[in-house]
RNA sequence: GGCCGGUUCGUCUAUCGGUUAGGACAGCCCCCUUUCACGGGGCAAAGACGGGUUCGAUUCCCGUACCGGCUACCA
């Protein structure tokens, strides 16, 4: 498939959202198709922001935006927030441009003004309301029944407008014309014009509708391709129109509407409440609405890798042709093509998701985590991880606890699938468990292993080197003298260590603490063992 | 209801008419591991249905079923 229009014409998509909320998983995938298309062309990617609906405005969405799309490393080429020769890139800053074009297909004949109010659509939507036909549209057959330039006289209208009165302006849809289009993933898809509707082009308030936006917009900016969602399959036709009626076909961009996300059980789209339901993130980054105060989690907050997200994105919906899943953004960047994008559309499933962020963390170096890590910590609360987070250079004791961080994580990061896990895996190191298991060592307990501990503890408490290998090698002889199998011993000591049953290998552990917390642990559980 | 789109293991998917229909996640089993993981090995699991076209259909065409999207002065 040729999608390259013209041979010199630089690719450019756009995304462009509306600022109502945050971005969910959709939104972010629609990002980065657009963005692997544009960057393995050599091309631009434009974000325009869609605040057409000053009733859907929501103070604080547009920054989350690009603040998703910074930490997805998806940067823009150009954007309100990076300026570019087209400027402005919000819609809101652009109306005067779009009442322009209005008027230039009212003049030809291609679109209407309509003076309904709203009251007028409803009672006609109740009026004509039939069980064949549930909604009525504002199309050939209904508009010559309303209050519209079609339906009253030139001097009536003149009137109208004259005298201020609220009107939007109206497509006039074809009667009977097939509208196709070469869909980049779907092929040829067509439409017959007489079951589409006047669409608004331009409401009352003087803002354009995303269908006269879309494509002014995208004319002007000289978009070449334009990715969006399914969704907007069925107004398509009504965008190609518009292309034509405005006099720019030959500019039209290459269409590709891409597939839905779904709900993981059920059907249907995938939505904000989903998540809430099932207990996973939809969005990217978390979201505070500023009307409730109510925060809904993001893939980052949960602990979620940049890379992991971007990668789990790009693999719902699209796939290489190869077995190869785990991708970096550059070999995406390779790899993308449109026609691979599948068709149907994918239920989201949280476990792949997972299993994605754990081989992205398995995969990065402990001095790539390092300072993600830190901050972990530092948000649970852990005193000492602020400085090594930020590596400030000098001191030296910040750089042997980042030494100290690098050796732990290098311990515990195949045991960690989120961020958070860092945490639960790792706080040991640094603490004195808060509970220890006692439970699964109190059945077995006996004055024999008793012994054996106190000794053990005293010979660690004077011993000179303190390495993994020789405690290990202490420990032994130690049950050895004691008539003990090590094997006995290896779990209450691990829960004296860390204060349950996981971990690294327990003298590795105890190495890393040093001795003071070893022996101060040990003496602790048997204190807590005696009184049980 | 109408229009449009979609349909391979439970889930994400490979297959450009000829395969024992492959991989991954999840599940189960085994090995490794004196913990928990990682890792290694294995098991189970799919072409919605009915017609064509063809020597041969998961693959191409038609119909049916089912699922989804749209049907706002929202995007």
């Amino acid at each position: 498939m040729i999608y390259i229009c013209s041979m010199d014409k630089k690719v450019r998509v756009r995304f462009a959202p509306s600022p109502t909320g945050g971005l969910h998983l959709g939104g972010v995938r629609t990002v980065l198709f657009n963005y692997l298309f544009a960057k393995k062309h050599g091309g631009d990617f434009i974000v325009r922001i869609e605040d057409t609906d000053q009733t859907r405005f929501v103070e604080g969405a547009e920054a989350y935006i690009f603040n998703t799309l910074a930490w997805c490393g998806l940067t823009p080429d150009e954007s309100p927030l990076h300026g570019g020769p087209y400027a402005p890139y919000r819609q809101s800053e652009r109306k005067p441009i779009y009442k322009q074009y209005a008027q230039q297909l009212v003049d030809a004949g291609f679109a209407y003004y309509a003076f309904d109010t709203p009251e007028d659509l409803e009672q006609m939507r109740v009026q004509y309301k039939t069980a064949e036909n549930p909604s009525p549209q504002y199309n050939h057959a209904l508009r010559t029944k309303m209050r519209n330039s079609l339906t009253l006289s030139a001097a009536e209208v003149t009137e109208l407008l004259a005298d201020g009165t609220p009107h939007v302006v109206r497509i006039k849809m074809p009667l009977d014309e097939t509208v196709s289009f070469t869909d980049m993933i779907r092929g040829e898809v067509s439409f017959n014009t007489a079951q589409v509707d006047d669409k608004v082009l331009l409401k009352a308030d003087g803002m354009p509708t995303y269908h006269l936006a879309v494509v002014v917009d995208d004319y002007l900016m000289k978009i070449t391709h334009a990715f969006r969602g399914e969704e907007w399959l069925p107004s398509a036709p009504v965008h190609i129109l518009l292309w034509q009626y405005l006099g720019w076909s030959a500019d039209m961009p290459q269409w590709a509407h891409l597939p839905l996300i779904l709900k993981p059980d059920g059907n249907g789209k995938l939505s904000k409440r989903d998540g809430d339901r099932l207990g996973f993130p939809v969005f990217a980054m978390d979201w505070t609405d500023p009307k409730t105060g109510e925060t809904t989690i993001g893939f980052k907050e949960r602990g979620f890798l940049p890379q992991a997200f971007v990668n789990l994105l790009a693999l719902l919906g699209w796939n290489d042709g190869t077995d190869n899943e785990v991708f970096t953004i550059e070999e995406l960047i390779t790899a993308f093509s449109m026609e691979r994008v599948h068709k149907g559309g994918a239920k989201f499933n949280y476990e792949k998701a997972l299993w994605y962020n754990q081989e992205w963390i398995k995969r990065a170096t402990s001095a790539q985590l390092a300072d993600q890590v830190a901050e972990t910590f530092a948000a649970a609360g852990f005193a000492g991880f602020d400085s090594a987070a930020n590596g400030v250079a000098g001191s030296n004791a910040v750089a042997a606890d980042r030494v100290l961080l690098l050796r732990v994580i290098d311990l515990i990061k195949d045991r960690c699938t989120l961020m958070a896990d860092f945490v639960t895996q790792g706080a040991f190191f640094f603490v004195s468990p808060s509970e220890f298991d006692t439970a699964s060592i109190q059945p077995k307990w006996t004055e024999q292993k008793n012994m054996f501990f106190i000794e053990l503890f005293k010979a660690f408490e004077s011993s000179i080197v303190w390495e993994a290998h020789d405690l290990e090698n202490t420990f032994k002889e130690i049950s050895a003298a004691h008539h003990l199998k090590p094997g006995e011993l290896m779990l209450p000591l691990r829960i004296m260590l860390v204060g349950g049953k996981f971990g690294p290998g327990v003298f590795e552990i105890a190495e890393i603490i040093g001795k003071q917390a070893t022996v101060n642990r040990i003496q602790k559980v048997l204190r807590i063992l005696e009184h049980q």
